[in-house]
DNA sequence: CATCCGAACCAATTCGATAATGGTTGGCGG
DNA sequence: CCGCCAACCATTATCGAATTGGTTCGGATG
């Protein structure tokens, strides 16, 4: 082929680009998303490097990807500091430890949302509850419930205080933890919880920060005990 | 000395811990405060290596050293991996809000310091006590007072709280706040703060949780009031 | 027999050398 | 002049040996 033609090399790369994709959207991916190496890609591809590395230019910009030098190609987002001292702190906890620690925060982070809350904020929080309810699944209730109680910290204002939540929410959402917290979850915790969520913005949108620590407190420990049974009866 | 005269004992004991706190006292160390191995300050000392663990587990209950197996020993505080993420929230923060934080981390901590300390961590808790009010300068009182505060986060015996407080001190002590910090001591303060403390570590040693953060709650909100008064002085 | 110490052993970490990997450049072909 | 492959560079992972705090066992001593 004598002649450049931009037009072939064009297809050629989207072509890359489709089949790192697929290779990405499989499952066939290592635990830590790890992509094989550029040399190796080109190999599997029957391409040159230069191709594969114009590809991962373009997922990377899209931020399906994150490289360095030295490290690897990893799919997803890269890692930052609060994720790094969550996989530190994961290994020296157990859950019961973690539910103590968002016994320290949260009531207080609700209570401070109590005192901050504007008519739209608590709009958000009733919106959210009652997504909580709507999936059959345990795993999406999971992310709404944790998006609740995120912005509920994130509408206390402080920012000191939110960072602290997104470090004991990151260690919880840690991966081997999920099982526990799913045998937990019944038909019946979830009526509990809903009642409780509710109550929660209920003083939240009453401006009574003693009360929101309060309902908060006790729906922490609902599901501390919840979550102890669910140990206990594992082992 | 074929007889093992215990009182003998007890001085070359204490001999050694002299000689210990004189070289950390003397900047004769390296950057990172690492002590000589065990084995070298046993040989240096012309004694066993047992005398000399002994004298470094009383400086390590007094928090002046801190040990990790294949690590070494170093004088001072553990280090936090928080830097970084201090680092960024600093400057999205205002004196105000670490005090909030404070208020919201710290009397649930000192609760679950006084449902947890044994009489040693008592006993270095009032160590600590007794050190703050011996320097004429405030900085090396700070010093001290942040050393109790986070000792007893760490007796309260929860990782993921501990490291949520090294990262409010962490954001406290950043350089530039300290200004503030410094005008809102005096003697008179200092004399309020002293007694404080005393009354949080007498709850933390009766073991009661709620009397210990409810002291380092009201302990806490007269430093507040402190700062604030000094923020508004100076504008 | 009780007590204490030193040496050996164990577990966790660091350090150094090697290999692997993303990032970059030079030379060749067109 | 452009574009690509190969070699090279900087950074990181990896693996083994040495180091270091933590622990245990046997013996010396009274």
């Amino acid at each position: 082929m004598p002649e450049p033609d931009g037009a072939a090399q064009e297809t050629e790369l989207s072509e890359v680009v489709g089949r790192l994709r697929h290779l990405i959207d499989a499952g066939r991916l290592p635990e830590d998303g790890r992509l094989p190496p550029e040399r190796a890609l080109a190999a599997e591809f029957c391409t040159g490097r230069r191709q594969v590395r114009r590809a991962l230019d373009h997922l990377e910009a899209e931020g399906l990807i994150w490289r360095h030098q030295g490290k690897g190609t990893f799919a997803g987002q890269p890692p930052d500091p609060t994720t790094k001292i969550a996989a530190e702190i994961v290994a020296e906890v157990d859950p019961l430890g973690v539910m103590e620690a968002r016994l320290c925060l949260e009531p207080s982070i609700a209570a401070l949302c109590a005192e901050r809350a504007q008519a739209e904020d608590v709009a958000r929080l009733r919106a959210l509850a009652a997504r909580i309810k709507l999936p059959a699944d345990a795993e999406t209730a999971e992310l709404w419930d944790g998006a609740l109680h995120r912005t509920i910290a994130r509408v206390a204002g402080n920012r000191i205080l939110l960072t602290a939540f997104g470090l004991v929410d990151e260690v919880r959402h840690h991966p081997g933890w999920q099982a526990p917290r799913a045998r937990a979850r019944t038909a019946e915790s979830a009526r509990i919880s809903d009642r409780q969520h509710a109550a929660i913005i209920d003083a939240i949108a009453a401006h009574d920060p003693v009360g929101a620590a309060a309902a908060m407190r006790l729906h922490l420990e609902t599901l501390a005990a919840g979550l102890a049974q669910s140990l206990e009866g594992q082992g």
